[in-house]
DNA sequence: GATGAATGAGCTTTCATTCAT
DNA sequence: CATGAATGAAAGCTCATTCAT
């Protein structure tokens, strides 16, 4: 079998990448990328076919990576308030901690190379999220609209949060209660 | 270079601009620019000095032509709701009227390209909002938080609510009373 | 109108890909026929849109111009064997003092890379000569055979020819004459 | 390197790189001519040192299979022209039931990529054609050339041949004796 | 010996910018 | 001032060859 295909280079080009994007958005080069990685320019071509599956699989990496840290601890049992701030306050202290990360998947979101179906798979690791949602709209707790429209407002009312503990981290919790206070207001009815 | 001879070319490009930066983001090519706007390629320099400053005036552009749709009528009599109202709405009619304008500012906010000052004066024609924003804090209407934090997330939940219409305009109506119902809440105590 | 195309310059290029292909084949790098020509390596792609078309252009060049060397003074009174004559020793001729335009079209030919109407739009300047075998097949001076058939072993053995008066040039007249008794011979029943 | 373990996979190599050539020319690279023989890619290198050397081993035994298929059967009793078409008519045979071996042979004789000795080497397996040819010459059958050039001629003439059969199959037996007719006219006084 | 991942020089092509016309 | 040809530094990607497995 040769020599195998090696997950640890393949992380370390995702994770190049990552910081790639998060530094110069689309722009960043392949060359680049590979530099960081530590690998040769060649090489990210045995890992990703080209630049754009490159960027889909990076996308789809931190998704899942976001999720990984959103979902465990999960309180299936608490109330919908308490499970809903449970994932708010996770996802924004992931975005905290991985703020290249965040970047990477902002930059790629606005930048037209998404492949049209990446964008759906990247929200498929977030399915307990949005079966919640569902279900508190249903028992009336939430106020009644499409399921995705509410996800949108709370990503970016999180999102939000992250870029303001970011630039002012004194404030920290008191963004946090801001930025959940305000998601939790603006959905329910 | 001074301020070129005809204004009219060059908002010819900058029209050219924001649809090429709509449909391509930062890799919109200068030639496609200067195509697009029926001027020759080197045309384009004498009007902006390089890419990068294209893009910084586009972004403004927009911002202006976005606050010259949004603060005409504003009713500054009116109560706090109302003309947060009224924002609220004139904001999401533009964005749904102008996809490429909107577009091509999601694209370049979201691209390193933005030079620094060019976010923040990019907000100076929505003083009169921030303003608002302020009284309504100070007389508690609205919750005890930063002005900017609070115009971020009205913006987000209008970029969400044009999102939302332009997808399922058959439902306008409804998102546009969600879209606002989400903000208020949001924002009050 | 700002600078226009120079015929000089696609010249030069036309001539320095006829080099660089009688040389290298199809393997002669877009850089190299650039640096020859003394121009830029983008201005090669300002005269043609890639190197594939470069490529077909430059057969169909080199086509005509043989085709330029072989048809003036061609005696239309002349019978047939003497009208061939001249054909088959202008060619020869041709050949003799053009041997990188003679080896490009030879390495072109034999490599695929010629696109389908390529080969017969190269025909096309011959066609004074086609006619002529044409009618000499109905009188009943060639053997009957068709046109192209002939015309091909006519061209096969002018360029034998021309190899071999290329490495013995001593031979030169003894090589002429017996290239053609061949050729008349091979065509006459 | 010495002769390596498997005649099997050093055909498969050899014929892979015989459709391989025949379809791409010079261009058809290493990794396609291994995967079409069914080896790693890394294979290829314990059988021929490099790409150039594997070309002209190619050649080489492309020119050998002809051979073996032109030379049985030889009638040496025969009178020149019997003989003469014996080899015509077995060389067309073989060029049509090895259309790959045929273009192959064409694309890597007409492209720099062979080495100075190999052409010569090919030559070798047809000496006792070369050997007829001079007697015929000497006993004044065939016209006075160097033998190389008669040679030639018969190869060309026999090489247009096959392609004109090859396009109009139905028309087979007429182009070969239109094709013999023309050789044996090209090459007697 | 066989495998195929790893390498990096080198290729074609693009593109922001300049400048002769 | 407008034009668009000219430039050449990259960019993405390929591929012959090597070498760890």
């Amino acid at each position: 079998m040769a020599r195998p295909l090696s997950p640890e280079k393949r992380n370390a080009l995702l994770l190049a990448a990552t910081h790639a994007v998060a530094e110069q958005g689309v722009l960043a080069t392949t060359a680049s990328i590979a530099r960081r990685a530590g690998v040769a320019e060649g090489t990210l071509f045995t890992y990703f076919e080209n630049k754009e599956l490159l960027f889909q699989e990076l996308y789809l990496h931190v998704k899942h990576e976001l999720a990984d840290a959103v979902m465990p601890d999960y309180p299936h049992q608490a109330d919908y308030r308490h499970r809903l701030e449970h994932v708010f306050q996770r996802y924004v202290s992931w975005g905290l901690s991985n703020t290249a990360a965040r970047l990477a998947v902002a930059r790629l979101s606005a930048s037209v190379q998404l492949l049209d179906g990446t964008r759906a798979q990247g929200m498929e690791p977030f399915q307990a999220v949005s079966g919640m949602i569902e279900d508190a709209v249903q028992s009336g707790v939430l106020v009644n609209a499409p399921i995705a429209f509410l996800y949108s407002i709370i990503e970016r009312i999180a999102d939000t949060t992250i870029e303001y503990v970011d630039r002012q981290p004194a404030d920290a919790d008191r963004y946090r209660q801001l930025g959940f206070h305000a998601v939790w207001r603006a959905i329910t009815p």
